[in-house]
DNA sequence: TTTATTTGTGTTATATTATTACGTAACATA
DNA sequence: TATGTTACGTAATAATATAACACAAATAAA
């Protein structure tokens, strides 16, 4: 039988890796380590490399996922979920939220292009930035009622 | 008549800036802002900012592309093409160089998704990590050939 | 030409993000 | 026990990026 990390409960967690998932849970957008770390100094965490190194375990559980274009991380939104191959990021640039969508057609016509051009992908990112739906609404609220 | 930077030589660019494009041209590799400084010290470039600013500039004018993964920078492989709407990256981790692809289907489903869920998109990265196809056959050479 | 505006420059200092290097502790297992 | 693996804690430093200031050049309008 094949082990897999399947659910945030199931996989045993040091101290400092359950500290840091359960804050990005917690949290209703990314954060960055430096952060994640300030917010954890009172649970006793004084150094980055302390969330560095928790950050790294659970991203390759596939628990957290890192934000390349923001240097931040974010709690998986489905990490009961492991068939899904692709995962994405819509980032809000003005409310700082992203939101995590998974595509196979993109995953299929991306891997279509690997094998294509004999390129063999380990990893995929990809992440949209612009403005979210309520953002919007927000922002017709104040320029646009008069 | 409308006027859109169109390819590398039909735009004005200042000193710093043409400095930093064609390094970045003459770079069969994607460059750290800190690498191009260096490289350009000889050019009278002395500060960060001043390569900063000249990406920020060449980055707005479509000539130039960020690798969010890598905080890394590329000269764009088609400069003279603005009519394909997305672009990507498969980035070997071997060799560090940085494949650039566009995929107007991947576009397609990337910016369906995003109407179907009231984001506005203003960018979006895509960016592949692995083996390109030189550096699998490099490595086969070394571990297979008995 | 003068004036105003924009854009770019150069410099210093600093902020933010991430890693190296070292030594120790906890734990499983042979 | 001895051994290997994983995690921990700390200090120092590296790598990436921006803020703040003063000045210069180009541009366009008055």
């Amino acid at each position: 039988m094949k082990e897999v990390a399947m659910a945030t409960a199931e996989v045993k967690l040091t101290k400092n890796q359950r500290l840091v998932l359960d804050l990005l849970c917690a949290s209703d957008a990314p954060m960055s380590a430096y952060s994640i770390l300030d917010q954890l100094r009172t649970e006793g965490l004084r150094a980055p490399l302390q969330v560095y190194r928790a950050l790294d375990k659970l991203i390759g559980l596939g628990l957290v996922h890192r934000l390349e274009s923001m240097n931040a991380f974010v709690a998986c939104a489905h990490p009961a979920c492991h068939a899904v191959e692709m995962v994405g990021f819509a980032i809000c640039e003005t409310c700082g939220k992203a939101l995590e969508f998974a595509d196979n057609d993109v995953a299929e016509i991306l891997s279509g292009w690997a094998s294509a051009n004999g390129f063999d992908a380990k990893s995929t990112s990809i992440e949209i930035k612009g403005t979210c739906a309520s953002c919007q609404e927000k922002s017709e609220d104040t320029s646009g009622a008069e």
